[in-house]
RNA sequence: GCCGACAUAGCUCAGCGGUAGAGCAGUUGUUUCGUAAACAACAGGUCCUCGGUUCGAAUCCGAGUGUCGGCUCCA
């Protein structure tokens, strides 16, 4: 919105929303529609904070143009309300808008309400949008006078930037409507009437230009559509979204819970902690079949391990340290540096190579209270993690066959991966040479797998260049799961490793990090979502109740589960003595795969009647028949 | 960590200065039932914690803890 030169606009994508987090990931933003990106196309995002960021108000398509416009309205309705107020920018967004403010007091939900009348109001007055250009000193007294220090500092950024580039400066653009004037490049709908049926979600804190260090204004999030439907669609996809929320689903379907004694840590229930081990063993069995190793390794360390690897110096902040004995450890946070130690164990031969070793490693990062989030965000997690050494002649071959895990695995539920690349970010460990090297080769990798992926620049681990993988949930959000790491600095130049080569050399081997559920607690996060709690019959936590009618079925119902407890199968008898109705109520409820109902006739002819959870029948299955249906389908781990 | 909101029975929530309520779940009894809720009785609460105001606090105020919505961060 705000004025002058912001051709740049473009590129706001919105990338910066993205997540780099590699293990436990963070929610990313929904991929923005001309974010598709083929193997040559870069994704770059305007830096935060900066004037580009600030100029471009994401009013790219009429849509964008029309929301941004309810922003100014609102901006003009707040304004009304608070005459002292500051305002910061108020862009357009996904599904929406915001503004922000300084404001004398916090806003409180009654303020909304006034807030959306009086942007009624000026709807139905229709005033028409206004372009007007001043020259910049002009306009930059202008918002002086106006007691709007954060336009003068957008201003005045402006001119710092024209005297470095030497280009000349831009005239002041503002869009005015009725009694309200801002700073704004445009564009705008032709008339507030133009403005379709809104709402306002929810005040949030936010910082001025996005950096702690600046003053925290008041952000209100807006939606608004072209049509009362859209917006009516809109809420109810919210509406949806919260049904699946997995933080609620935990609760309902007795997987896990939180409790304050242990902020960011999630307590398994049977049922949770049944799925969890199926999706650890799945990938346990996969990783067998391509040769790894599991290993184990104690979750707490002493510092000079920390030092060694580099994490004392550039990951120390989120690391619990634990004082004993005058020695300082640490809850470890990654895996890595200490399976060099299993390394090392021996002289390693170019013939051992690749060496894979894997860890289901209990980590520890302390995040900040304010961002802990259910499963998604923890401080206590796991992931499936391996470091895999190999010659650097083998770094193609492995990193084609990690894609290809990562689509086997993947396919289990459904998932669609996509693929970012994160190279080299600021703060960084080691030679940059090495660093050229290693996003090199990971490059020529993507390259001959001939897949799609998109790039972020800075984004990788601190300690080399990654690839991660995100996935698309059922509602269209997009979650970063995985991540492949290719490592040339930290593991073999730290911690000195080497293997002996066909020549009898010592060389040093490229260590691969790599984790494909990423953290199992926001992986099982994930798919609670994604499944809205309706797990594939293969791993879900209860994949058959056994329903007998009348107690004199019980005693069958409980012969029949212990032939499925017999295959490994996850059953549960409803022996209580509610009706047969009830229970089948209770077992939808569960999202339980197979109801079998036990009656007299099942009795006698050793059958069962089948109800699967989307409600279709089948009768006079025999019991043989059921279980080896079931064994095959939980073998083949179809979605 | 920062801004704001919220915290009442196992769960979902009502009550918002005058000795704590509902539905579901639970227990017990009756019922033995054919594809999404049988009937009844009973039991269940330091109203998050600590402090303050008040004759009196679940209710008002302050601090702490946790959670939620964002921001920042995120290997």
């Amino acid at each position: 919105m705000y004025s002058a030169g912001a051709a740049g606009a473009a590129s706001g994508e919105s990338g910066d929303e993205m997540s780099n987090d590699d293990q436990t990931g963070a929610q990313v933003a929904p991929a923005p529609s001309g974010a598709a990106a083929g193997p040559d196309e870069q994704f770059e995002a305007a830096v935060r904070g900066s004037v580009e960021e600030l100029l471009d108000a994401g009013a790219h398509t009429d849509l964008d143009a029309m929301r941004h416009s309810a922003a100014h309205v609102m901006a003009e309705a707040v304004v009304g309300l608070f005459p002292d107020a500051q305002l910061g920018i108020g862009p357009s967004i996904d599904d929406g808008f915001y503004y922000d403010f300084l404001l004398s007091r916090p806003l409180t939900p009654d303020d909304l309400a006034a807030i959306e009348a009086r942007m009624s109001a000026s709807i139905a007055a229709d005033h028409p949008f206004v372009r007007k250009e001043v020259p910049f000193a002009e306009g930059r007294a202008f918002f002086e006078a106006r007691r709007q220090p954060f336009k003068v500092e957008i201003l005045d950024d402006l001119a710092a930037k024209a005297s470095e580039t030497g280009e000349p400066l831009s005239p002041t653009s503002t869009y005015e409507h009725g009694q309200f004037i801002d700073l704004c490049k445009g564009p705008h709908v032709a008339s507030t009437g133009k403005i379709g049926p809104f709402k306002l979600m929810t005040v949030a804190g936010a910082y001025w230009r996005g950096s702690e260090k600046r003053p925290m204004l008041q952000r209100i999030y807006g939606t608004v559509w072209p049509t009362q439907n859209e917006l009516d669609l809109y809420l109810q996809r919210r509406e949806e979204a919260k049904k699946r929320d997995h933080r609620r689903l935990g609760v309902q379907l007795d997987l896990y819970s939180f409790h304050d004694v242990s902020p960011g840590a999630a307590f398994w229930h049977p049922k949770g902690w049944t799925l969890y081990r199926t999706l650890e063993n799945a990938m346990r069995e996969l990783q067998a079949d391509r040769g790894y190793q599991e290993i184990y390794t104690p979750p707490m360390v002493a510092k000079k391990l920390w030092e060694q690897s580099g994490h004392w110096d550039l990951y120390r902040e989120h690391m619990f340290l634990i004082e004993t004995e005058e020695q300082t450890f640490s809850l470890k946070p990654m895996n890595c540096p200490e399976s060099t130690f299993i390394y090392k164990s021996r002289t390693r031969s170019y013939r051992d190579l690749p060496l894979r070793l894997s860890e289901y490693g209990k980590l520890h990062r302390n995040e900040l209270s304010g961002v802990l989030a259910g499963l998604t965000r923890v401080r206590h997690f796991v992931t499936d993690d391996a470091h895999i050494y190999v010659r650097p002649d083998q770094i193609g071959s492995e990193i084609e066959a990690l894609l290809g895990e990562v689509r086997t695995s993947y396919s289990w539920f459904g998932l669609e991966p996509h693929f970012t690349f994160g190279t080299r970010p600021e703060k960084a460990l080691g030679d940059p040479a090495l660093w050229e090297r290693a996003e090199k080769l990971m490059r020529d990798a993507l390259e001959s797998s001939g897949m799609r992926y998109r790039t972020k620049e800075g984004d990788g681990a601190f300690y080399a260049p990654k690839i991660d993988i995100q996935v698309e949930d059922a509602l269209g959000r997009e979650w970063q799961t995985a991540t492949i790491q290719v490592d040339l600095v930290m593991l073999p130049e730290r911690f000195d490793l080497t293997y002996v080569d066909e020549n009898g050399d010592h060389v040093r081997p490229v260590a691969i990090h790599r984790a494909i559920y990423g953290s199992l607690e926001r992986f099982i996060g994930v798919l609670v979502e994604h499944f809205a709690g309706a797990f594939p019959v293969w791993c879900a936590p209860v994949q058959v109740v056994v329903i007998p009618i009348a107690d004199r079925h019980v005693a069958a119902a409980e012969e029949l589960a212990g032939l499925l407890r017999a295959r490994k199968l996850h059953v549960e008898v409803d022996g209580s003595d509610s009706r047969m109705q009830n229970k089948i109520r209770l077992a939808q409820e569960q999202k339980v795969p197979y109801m079998l109902v036990l009656g007299d006739r099942e009795v006698e002819a050793r059958t069962v009647a089948i109800r699967n959870r989307a409600g279709e029948q089948e009768n006079g299955v025999t019991w043989d028949a059921f279980i080896d249906r079931l064994a095959e389908e939980t073998a083949a781990r179809r979605p």
